[in-house]
DNA sequence: GGGTATTTGTCCGTATGTATG
DNA sequence: TCATACATACGGACAAATACC
């Protein structure tokens, strides 16, 4: 082995500089073995002697000696010396600033993408006509506080400083159970109701529980396009099932289709908000027995109806396992709050335990707790009965609005519940130039195109919503809509 | 088409009940049709004559008949009548009660699985040595607390009431990419910053930019479980990359594999604990660069050192755009709060864009806004810094119990950084063994045999945490386990 | 070639100004 | 305001490695 160069080094240090000693030390010598000046091999100054020549203490010499060592910029050789490791002089020179430009080059992209383009909030929208926002203030903004401040003055949680498992129990989970045997019928142990963050994380969740080489999608066409989105990401492929044609073309594309994994919104479809019928139900779930299927029952929105009673849920129908019931908090208390959950049957249960075991919820333990309370007191069937109650004000006065502006011009389906109207203009124009004529009078409504994916869109359905938009501003915004596709 | 039979039911209200009495009519209907007594294509009691024969408003009566007919049970012959829809009376009739003896069949099988019944809270535990879990009291309750009223003060936050986006600037994004730069040399735009559902979800997400038919992942063996299991679900295969064998074969292993995603935790190894020398650094990204592939760099517990400053994360590093940087707040603030994040080099950002477009964040807008105020206010500096000291106070009683107790029959390394010890026991107990007798003095070790993939993990090592056990409970936790290892 | 002196890194305790609560 | 904690810097004591006689 060659003998090791020790090499002196001029430093100097600067004692009425704000940067520590050691650190002067240490960018020195740092800096010299980046740019060359020190090579691989070369043995340090010793401790003591760099110290005498600059002046300083030895340990503060020590000091950065050693960060140099945990950098891996010198080797530390026992009681002998610190040594110059092997360092890629050349890349160490390299700027760092590569990030400005590739970034605008993934902006420039980005602002070609067409569905980017629709949705980036740009311009004044007066009329928001939303079918998933939910009024701005409705937030019950001070019961969340106080829940909240109950939960964190129990002393010190110990919950929040350790990992929670989807497995443990939790109040959440009970309180879940409980609400819905009684609201919805559905049937289940708490330990089948798993608290997931949104839908989309729920879709995820579940989509791991099947095997993309094997199962085959079911997907109600038009459907909820986040599920094609989760779907394809995860790689599954899919099959459409018909939800504008009537149950029967519905069953019937089962059939031809044989999907593994069937998901459907049975007590209102979206976007189309028809209701599935009683028999259609006993069928579907007999098809997925007989054909080893698995049912999604997203039953979010199921809380508002207009014109009868709510009516009970797929899964209270099961007798066989077959249904994942879905549903979340997002069009009742929050959609930003992230709070979904699954009820899985017992043998998708046992591929979770299997697949998922002691994995962490993606939902926050303080916030399933408070949701928790939320429910057990009570908070949350008021504040379903409020929210519903001003939904179906804002309905009817759309149904009014709707009807005496566009009278015949314009099918509406999908009356009886949801948070929108699915509507058929018939005035020759596309559903492109619906969209952006009304935007045009600085109103917003939705187009259907991204819930087709096995074929192109009708031309002429959108959406109108009614979630968000004020009750005294849907005259106006309908008068506004009179203009952009009548005159 | 075979006549409409019109039949007379015997129905009887209560005027007397709480049960409204549309929903007795309807009830009493509802069984008939679904016992059989009303079969498919009979024709209901006119809705005025079944109001005078049972004495209620023909609206009441009206009402329990359009519930019938949303369901599907009956169908609506429009200034005709209501008509019994075909049910399937067979199917009404199975029972509902599958779950119970499905559900214990499903727990039956967890408990024979092995990683469940080691893991699972049984029997008294006194000491445990977790590396992962924190101290019991110290989760800042009364500050997270304020700042939840601070944000909830906020006269309804309209946030809470809409779809938030992955895509929106937000408090936190902007908080982070400033921490980062100070703190770890990470240099990024806000926009590059993606709050994630903790590592399993920020894993979950990074993987889905890539394809488990062509990408292959590298993973430091032994390693983070996690990482294993997520990648596993998503189905993309895995190639190991020792890390209990020096860089060099680590970085050889990388030419011999060839995977296109590199897994590693540069700044403390888990389980390991080393730490990733300067010029492999710099090796580990030109190879990235020349052979199209990208590192994760999991830089979780950097805030833990005990020997020196820290250094400068790989991402820090980068002048290519290979590195995804990726941490979390569970080692410092809370576990439970399941809030992680990544930054995506610019490429990667517009996969991201493309394949999430519009996607909502698993992060509640509440908790990212709090954690958001929480770093602006200095509260997430000091609380490092408290945590921290903490860490290094057990961290050292620790090492003085164990090298007093147990002299040279254990190896200790990774005595630089992290919540745990790597160490090794020589008394000739397999791991097992070693779990076991532990157990037996109501002593809690952990294993790692979970952190091999490609081959069986070396039969003595384990981990000795002190991120959860109280300092006083060192000792004597210690010395039960010179009991069990030494008696 | 073995003993010794010296050099070297390493581990202490301590002083001081600054930041924190 | 004050007590406390912390980062920084210092010097001494020690032991291993090395050089020298």
């Amino acid at each position: 082995m060659a003998a090791k160069r020790r090499v002196d080094l001029m430093l100097h240090v600067d004692n009425s500089s704000s940067v520590p000693l050691y650190q002067q030390v240490y960018e020195q010598i740092s800096s010299a073995i980046l740019t060359g000046s020190l090579a691989a091999g070369d043995k340090l100054t010793s401790i003591r002697k760099l110290s005498a020549d600059i002046g300083v203490s030895h340990t503060t010499v020590e000091q950065a000696y050693l960060q140099l060592a945990t950098e891996g910029l010198v080797a530390n050789v026992p009681r002998s010396g610190f040594v110059v490791e092997r360092i890629d002089t050349e890349y160490a020179a390299l700027p760092r600033t590569v990030n400005n430009q590739a970034l605008e080059h993934a902006r420039e992209n980005r602002n070609r993408d067409a569905f980017f383009a629709e949705n980036k909030t740009g311009g004044e929208v007066r009329f928001d006509f939303s079918y998933a926002n939910l009024q701005p203030d409705s937030f019950p903004v001070d019961t969340w506080r106080k829940l909240t401040n109950d939960v964190l003055y129990r002393a010190h949680c110990p919950e929040l400083a350790r990992y929670s498992s989807t497995d443990e129990p939790n109040a959440l989970r009970d309180e879940l159970a409980r609400y819905l045997a009684r609201v919805r019928g559905v049937s289940c142990h708490p330990e089948q109701v798993i608290p997931q963050a949104g839908t989309s994380d729920a879709l995820a969740t579940l989509f791991q529980l099947f095997d993309p080489g094997r199962d085959v999608l079911g997907m109600e066409e038009p459907g909820y396009s986040t599920v094609h989105e989760v779907a394809r990401r995860l790689g599954f492929s899919m099959v459409p099932l018909p939800s504008d044609q009537g149950t029967e073309a519905f069953l019937a594309a089962l059939d031809e289709q044989r999907p593994s994994i069937i998901f459907t919104t049975p007590s209102h479809q979206f976007p189309t908000g028809t209701l599935l019928p009683f028999d259609a139900r006993t069928r579907l779930l007999r098809w997925a027995e007989a054909n080893d299927a698995y049912i999604i029952e997203d039953d979010s929105c199921n809380e508002f109806r207009y014109t009868t009673r709510p009516i009970p849920s797929l899964q209270s129908l099961d007798a066989y396992g077959r249904v994942i019931y879905m549903c979340n908090v997002s069009k009742v208390l929050s959609p930003s709050l992230r709070i979904a959950y699954l009820v899985l049957p017992p043998t998708l249960l046992a591929r979770f335990w299997d697949r998922f075991n002691f994995a962490h919820p993606n939902v926050s333990w303080l916030d399933q707790e408070v949701l928790a309370r939320f429910i057990a007191e009570g908070h949350w069937d008021s504040h379903v009965r409020k929210t519903a109650k001003g939904n179906h004000l804002r309905h009817d006065e759309l149904m009014r609005c709707l009807r005496e502006g566009f009278g015949g011009t314009i099918g509406i389906s999908g009356v009886d519940t949801g948070m929108h109207l699915y509507v058929t203009v018939r005035n020759g124009m596309s559903q492109q130039d619906l969209l952006a004529s009304a935007l045009e009078q600085n109103v917003k409504v939705y187009g259907t195109s991204r819930m087709w994916f096995s074929k192109p869109a009708p031309e002429n359905n959108i959406m109108i919503g009614f979630s968000a938009i004020a009750l005294s501003d849907i005259e106006p915004g309908v008068t506004a809509l009179k203009q952009a596709w009548l005159a």
